[in-house]
DNA sequence: CTGAAAGCGCTTACAG
DNA sequence: CTGAAAGCGCTTACAG
């Protein structure tokens, strides 16, 4: 008859209080093993899902999910665009609401920044985002407010510290110089993203070694500082060029960065990609709108940040997830070519 | 004492009832102009802003709104993803839940899929993207059905039908054009968008004024059709280098189809500013990162979008708005140089 | 471990 | 036009 099911409904149906049925939904309160089942399997049949409003209406706690993210010293990025879009989906299927929280990466105060909103009790659950993901201090004092934490595009030392997403970097890494060793490159450059980026920095470490099982010496690359965004990809291949050293192939730590040493070898005239090769890392949406289109490796962000806020809600109903890690894909376009 | 302000609160200080202060929240009911005067100023001095869960679970309406959408023959653009994320960033400011329907654009029976979830009251609102808002009998549907509605990016032929909020096109072509004539430019390539986009086909419409009024003759442009995507740009300049005309400068319907351009004008071999400028419309993200970075006139999308939301609550309020434009800007990069 | 009951902050018949 | 009251579908003290 009714359109949708209530709690009230599979108490019935179970033979419980709505009370017993809340509680093992929300899974913090003792509920005997045999009215669990009961309970669970009444939601099942009946398919049953709690109305968010409802929940949230009676619930006195903020049901929402706090992202800090560092701000962008340039334009808002497609990176975050998609993170954030990725997070609010996944925090809209699960009625909470997102505060996203920016802050300064290379600020001195970050972490009491960072602090603000959690000491505030503004929130009940924290997504931490790259670089932020990658300092063991943030981590910790997070931990120690007993807020649940997921890390999300951190670098490998930080993996077993807290639940999280992230890439399989390394393996990114060896799959897209694979692809360019198969293609005949024997001379490449690197263009490095920041420090910070304990994730961008696993790409080369990756790359490296199918270098080294490849059998070229470690004088076949040269690595320049190229940073993660434009400009800093526009730099970095104006300094490739003026070392001498002439690649065939150069690897960029992500698409944007890329998208810079594009336009810096177009300065010098370089016909791409038959002077040289350019790779990048992310398959951001402009990726296949560059000239040469770009090849890379797929980094599914808004997928990653919708999963993130999944297990944000496992650990809030006590579960005591790990860190996940999703495979890398290449995407090969035509900014690749044959040494 | 407590943290936030309740209707009871301002019933207390406006001396009536909550329900009072309900109707002249909600604006759907009559209340005496005395009341109503004093319960917006205790609104105002307390700072209230209703809480969205208990409103959602109170009312008996769907609190949704449709965004209908066309699908993308190819991947999710940029386009989608600024537009659905403003409009989701209204709907969560408003209580709102955002649907997104999205519909082939090109199938005969799009009027009947779009009605679908509006015949079974799924939602309170639509908003209706190009191309679908370019279409009277679209329009005029869904004004049968009595649904509140607002037109997106729409073409002028429809402005006057129903609310909305869109570019003023004509104005985005005659910025862009006067640019270029200052430019010293005199002979013109434009790649028009699709016939059904009727905002796209204006930005023409406007830079075809500016042409006559700098007193140029019609034989100083050659159209073709080039599409909204990257391919039709692609297209676009290859066909236009096949008609032996060669113009200075080259206008596409917008972004995308002018990264395409780039990419087939660098296949043959021209070099980018000089041998050929390059326009678009709509500074979308990726416009900076192109080779060379793209002159554009913005669009800002997802302003827009969120601003339709508004536009749409104020529908349900029983407001009556008209179309809302928003004035072009030109950026200036470095696809655009002096003839 | 469990149920009966109060309450979250609104909206909306209902009865003037 | 307006108020008292019921109710939206949950969660959570409270009292076993």
């Amino acid at each position: 008859m009714s359109g949708r099911k209530t709690i009230d409904d599979v108490a019935l149906l179970a033979g419980v209080s709505n009370a017993t049925v809340s509680r093992v939904l929300n899974n913090n309160t003792p509920v005997s093993a045999a009215k669990r089942e009961r309970v669970l399997s009444a939601v099942k049949t009946l398919r049953f899902r709690p109305n968010t409003q409802a929940r949230l209406l009676a619930g006195r706690r903020p049901n929402t999910v706090l992202l800090v993210h560092p701000v962008a010293h340039h334009d808002l990025t497609w990176y975050f665009h998609m993170l954030e879009g990725g997070a609010l989906r996944g925090c809209t299927q699960l009625g909470f609401s997102l505060q996203t929280h920016m802050v300064r990466a290379d600020s001195a105060r970050r972490l009491s920044k960072i602090l603000e909103p959690i000491n505030r009790r503004e929130c009940d659950g924290v997504l931490l985002s790259a670089p932020f993901s990658d300092d063991p201090d943030i981590i910790r004092a997070l931990q120690a407010r007993e807020v649940p934490l997921v890390l999300l595009a951190s670098g490998v030392e930080t993996r077993a510290m807290a639940a999280g997403v992230g890439m399989d970097d390394e393996a990114a890494g060896v799959e897209l110089m694979t692809y360019l060793l198969r293609l005949g490159h024997k001379r490449f450059a690197f263009s490095l993203g920041l420090s910070e980026h304990k994730s961008a920095l696993s790409r080369f470490v990756g790359a490296r070694w199918a270098l080294e099982k490849a059998g070229l010496a470690s004088d076949c690359v040269v690595e320049v500082q190229g940073g993660l965004d434009f400009p800093g990809g526009f730099e970095a291949c104006q300094r490739v060029i003026a070392t001498g050293f002439r690649p065939t192939a150069m690897v960029c730590a992500n698409d944007e960065s890329a998208a810079g040493a594009i336009h810096a070898a177009r300065g010098r005239k370089l016909s791409l990609p038959d002077d040289l090769t350019i790779v990048g890392f992310d398959d951001a949406p402009f990726a296949q709108l560059l000239s040469p289109p770009l090849t890379t490796v797929a980094q599914p962000i808004d997928v990653m940040a919708a999963r993130a806020v999944d297990i944000l809600a496992e650990i809030m109903r006590g579960g005591v997830p790990d860190y996940e890690t999703v495979k890398p894909r290449l995407v090969v376009r035509e900014s690749a070519s044959a040494a």
